[in-house]
DNA sequence: GTGAAGATTAACT
DNA sequence: GTTAATCTTCACA
């Protein structure tokens, strides 16, 4: 390794075990990456969104009733959530908390990062903007399908790299209402999203 | 078995 | 601002 050239570890799971709203205050900024036979692509997080099932009237697992779909919620923090969403888009969340605690967070935007043009040709897309600005985008651009639903985020080919160090994110982060919640009665209202302030790639202009 | 709805996107008017 | 695309999952019978 170069000198000055700092190589920044990977989270590890006592990040996804951390209070779920904490670990979606801190999650902009660290980076995205999935390494596939294809290559490798990187993003920088700028936008995220919680989901506390229990409490939480927009969440898959609210209530706490385990189905198929959501039985990865259930594991153990540091998996990947992903479901398919209006039979077209894939959507992508890290799961947090300990075994039993079935709640995640929704990974809404990146900034590409490494990968770049793996990224146009999985998007059919060449405008570097709309790469990456929206939950179902991202998957496409980072070749993320059903098929990575519950891979472990400590494992070696879909993980998060940390993009600062420390306890405190340097970003300065907004936090406001979820997207397309509108349905979720008294949680629609949630400050549950969290983005990098006035962040390019935010995918829906924050109130 | 049947049906309704969705943590979205892109292309409209 | 409105709407179609497209299909799995879940609720209910």
């Amino acid at each position: 390794m170069r000198q000055g050239v700092t190589a920044m570890g990977k989270l590890s799971r006592s990040f996804y075990l951390q209070d779920t709203l904490q670990a979606a205050a801190l999650l902009p900024g660290h980076i995205l990456v999935h390494k596939t036979a294809q290559g490798t692509t990187k993003g920088r997080i700028v936008e995220v969104e919680a989901y506390l099932g229990l409490e939480d009237r927009a969440s898959h697992s609210y209530g706490g009733g385990q189905r198929e779909r959501t039985r990865i919620q259930y594991e153990i923090g540091g998996h990947a959530y992903i479901y398919q969403i209006y039979g077209i888009h894939a959507c992508m969340n890290v799961v947090t908390g300990p075994p039993g605690v079935p709640e995640s967070i929704l990974i809404r935007a990146l900034e590409p990062v490494e990968g770049i043009d793996l990224m146009r040709r999985r998007r059919g897309v060449d405008d570097m903007r709309r790469l990456t600005d929206g939950p179902g985008k991202l998957c496409q651009a980072m070749g993320l399908t059903r098929d990575q639903y519950g891979a472990d985020l400590c494992g070696d080919t879909l993980y998060l790299e940390a993009g600062y160090e420390g306890e405190d994110s340097p970003y300065d982060i907004v936090r406001s209402r979820r997207v397309n919640v509108d349905y979720a009665q008294e949680a629609r209202d949630y400050l549950w999203r969290f983005s990098i302030r006035d962040h390019p790639y935010v995918s829906v202009k924050v109130n």
